[in-house]
DNA sequence: CGCTATTGATAAGA
DNA sequence: TCTTATCAATAGCG
């Protein structure tokens, strides 16, 4: 309370943003860009992980900068090879493990975290990598061609457009 | 508080989860996904309007039914198209208006959902379609060959993988 | 780049 | 499903 030393003069810290603030300043917007892409990523693996599902995820920032992460990676979520289940077994053989053993995890650094690091370190060993973070620098939207009309034909195969985010009852 | 008599027999809500915790159960597993799944596209939303960021996700439920999101759009964002500009300086004259206006918007129920459904409005007026996000019901990871191989085409072209979410510094 | 205050996301419960 | 208590994400600043 020491750091808050007014009451009135609240310089509008925290997170007030309710209503929609577009980032205007190029300086801030490049934080608040990385920040939040961070948050996305993090969001996902805790999907994933949780949900045992699989996902993709391609970035491009305002600069077209690309980046993108996948869970077990990218090419495996798209390639839907079964094979996954074997990993996830070992993932969750993993997390157990890393749970009993309770002590090396701090909760705070730790976390999915800790977790993350183990598999990046398994994985290294193991040869097959599990998860899955590219950062692809200079990779422009246009050098995405192939990848790009392959989308759209999955669409077409859908078939149709919905605006929420929950399957239709079944 | 009328709602909390106890003041020592907490029932464990809220969210604790600190620690990772696999969902076993197939029916709350159901449930933290979409809930998850959501909070994942409306952050990826968020990182999108607030940054100008173009992105697109694709998730697989642990019974593989796919579900995407995409701002613009998904085929918009893969296909790379620089017209993207014309749609962004649409959406962010929207949303300024929309502020200006402050009166409709419930700040609750609003936020960034409402910026969502006057771009909906419009689209359906315009022709465009904006914000994309399918709800591939039935279609089995199996059916995404093209979409598949394409990324990791994709991939091939990046060169290199790092696992960190953030650029190298320049 | 790390801190804090503030708001948001969400696991359990009803 | 909807509500509510808890912990997490993050804007602005040092």
């Amino acid at each position: 309370m020491s750091k808050m030393p007014l009451g009135k003069g609240k310089k509008t810290k925290g997170r007030q943003p309710r209503e929609i603030r577009l980032v205007e300043d190029e300086q801030s917007r490049q934080v608040t860009f990385s920040k939040r892409k961070a948050g996305v990523f993090k969001k996902a693996s805790e999907l994933s992980i949780l949900c045992r599902a699989n996902l993709a995820i391609v970035v491009f920032s305002k600069s077209d900068n690309a980046f993108a992460f996948g869970s077990p990676s990218v090419d495996a979520v798209l390639d839907g090879s079964a094979a996954n289940e074997v990993e996830w077994e070992h993932l969750e053989a993993l997390i157990r493990q890393t749970k009993e053993k309770g002590e090396e995890v701090k909760a705070e650094e730790a976390r999915m975290r800790a977790i993350a690091e183990k598999i990046e370190e398994v994985q290294r060993k193991g040869g097959e990598q599990f998860w899955w973070q590219a950062d692809v620098e200079q990779l422009g939207k246009a050098e995405l061609p192939e990848f790009i009309k392959a989308l759209e034909r999955a669409r077409d195969t859908v078939g149709h457009i919905m605006l929420r985010s929950t399957p239709p009852p079944q």
